[in-house]
DNA sequence: ATGAAAGCGCTAACAA
DNA sequence: TTGTTAGCGCTTTCAT
């Protein structure tokens, strides 16, 4: 049996001082209340013994977990890890936001709960009755579940939806992916090209339908008819190479394409090279998301960056400063995505 | 201010099954010497309530944390998230380590503390302090290091290292580089290539060596002599490329040639390109590590794939079987890596 | 400004 | 086999 060896407790901390350990609590918690001599006294004690809260007693003594939940979709993230093609979305997340829980003291947990299950709420209660956290961060798909929303509302725990410009409870916070499709065909449309085809991810994201809707709004502002231009897949390589296939071989193909990921880019570009159809020379290609793999392709990518270490840093942020009553859920906050220029845009070519 | 809805207790599930609720604590943990029927009514109590215990109060009534904590090296993690190389180390440690804590009620956070930093125990005690892990995985280059290595025996805190060899405290795990070196100089050597260049990694890393003695034993295995063909890099696609060219320059260029890791097999790429050489026709290529980007380079690389995944979910098996008395570190475990082909190795050109 | 006492939800050692 | 008691380390009242 394993016993572990005894660590330093406020206690040994309030012997060292020469205080009662509440007025510790009270140091390590920055409450007004301690005359700084005192407060110096105890933080000396506290260097000098290398005394750290345990966050399990914290809580226990019906104070904060410091833990924040970043809650995400369990089959999709599985799966791309185990298909390792480059997505690292939860890289970023835990780069702008378990870095961010760190300043405050906080941990980040990640917690997969599957979006199909009739017994989401069950899983999701269970998570929280367990860690107890502090806040949750909300990805999508269910960012805009309102099983999840109505649960974490009704447990009083601060939440952030990214991706989501619902109204309700919890922090909204986009990356204006309409914006960013529009940013794209605007692009497009500036180097001349008229038959800016889009690939659209799955509606089950609602982002889907807002990058569809960015791109329409920018052909209609450019005067430019969208039938037969619109294509689906479902976030595969080989789903975009279909919908890329279809708009490159039309009796008036595209010159260019947006696809809504860049798993879907790359079925377009192996699509363009079955078809023997140049990048960027006669055809133009625009992904989304911008992960590691679209910059080692032939050629490299343009692509719509998406800000998630930055979005996830600010979901951090506003969980905290809410338990500090110092943010309150309002507008949708708005961290705007951008577009990075690879080789893979071109002039329109001429037409025949 | 937030208050929360209070959740359930283990006092509810006892006064709804009537019975004391050190009997339902028993049940929670699965002990022995609970009637079956008795477990039964509690267990319906449970289901029916939708119980899940606190990890913070089991914690705090001396139990096991139900936390295991995963330990990367901050500089270069944050790194390898900033660059968005396609490094998915994380990914893979999140895959095995978190999937298999979940089947036994575990969670696995990450923590980064500072290799170079000389405060290096501070932070991993600080870490122990307030977390009480019940377990910790240790990656290079952590896995080698007595500081944290004596730390946690001191603690007796269970602990894998991944990556190493040393004899001493905690699960030593290992996914044989030296062989996957042998792996891959065997297969190029097969082919019929004669002048094998490898490029090392770091020597701050062990494993860095490992690949490096694994290469010269095939090599002399296979008869080969190996003076000027040894290249260094940092890990990085510059100097992988700069070490290529040296390789690749002299008058008696390499056929063939191993990377230490991905980047630097990528910077080979780019050198090679850079001089003209043709990738298998001129030059065979054998990558380290397997990352996302290389199936999507020109041509898609050989590489020696490292079963992260599987070596986290061993190491957190071992940890909680250690606690249970069901296992205790011993040899050296091996998890092999593989070597997977693609079109990047073809036979030796033909001598002049 | 500081200290004392109670209790958070659970497990462990003991008693019945 | 079950229940009782005493903590775990901390934060909250409430006194002083």
């Amino acid at each position: 049996m394993i016993r572990r060896k005894r660590s330093v407790t406020i206690k040994h901390v309030a012997a060292d001082a020469g205080v009662s350990f509440q007025t510790v609590s009270r140091v390590i918690n920055n409450e007004s209340g301690v005359r700084p001599e005192m407060k110096q006294r105890v933080q000396a004690s506290i260097d000098k013994l290398g005394y750290v809260p345990s966050i399990a007693a914290q809580r226990m003594g019906g104070s904060r977990s410091y833990l924040i939940i970043a809650l995400n979709d369990r089959e999709r993230t599985i799966a791309d890890w185990r298909a390792r093609q480059g997505a690292d979305w939860v890289d970023q997340m835990l780069l702008g936001g378990m870095l961010k829980c760190h300043e405050y003291g906080y941990r980040m947990i990640i917690e997969l709960v599957d979006t199909h299950s009739d017994h989401i709420e069950r899983e999701l209660a269970a998570a929280i009755a367990s860690l107890q956290p502090d806040g949750v961060i909300l990805t999508p798909p269910h960012s805009s579940n309102p099983l999840i929303t109505g649960l974490l509302a009704e447990h009083h725990i601060s939440f952030a939806r990214i991706g989501s410009l619902d109204p309700g409870p919890g922090f909204a916070l986009t990356m204006d992916d309409e914006r960013a499709a529009r940013l794209a065909t605007d692009h497009l449309v500036e180097l001349g090209h008229r038959r800016i085809g889009f690939i659209a991810g799955p509606e089950e994201y609602e982002l889907s339908m807002w990058r569809v809707d960015g791109w329409k709004a920018a052909m209609a502002r450019a005067g430019l008819a969208i039938d037969g231009l619109l294509g689906g897949g479902d976030f595969s390589l080989a789903s975009g190479a279909v919908a890329a296939t279809a708009l490159l071989s039309g009796t008036d193909p595209v010159t260019a394409i947006i696809a809504s990921n860049d798993q879907m880019a790359l079925g377009t570009l192996e699509a363009a090279r079955a078809l023997g159809i140049a990048i960027p020379h006669d055809l133009s290609l625009i992904s989304f998301d911008d992960t590691p793999i679209v910059r080692v392709t032939h050629p490299p990518l343009a692509a719509i960056v998406q800000p998630i270490a930055e979005v996830a840093a600010r979901s951090v942020e506003l969980i905290i400063a809410e338990r500090a009553g110092k943010a309150a859920p309002g507008e949708p906050i708005v961290v705007p995505a951008s577009l990075v220029l690879r080789n893979s845009t071109a002039p329109a070519p001429a037409r025949d």
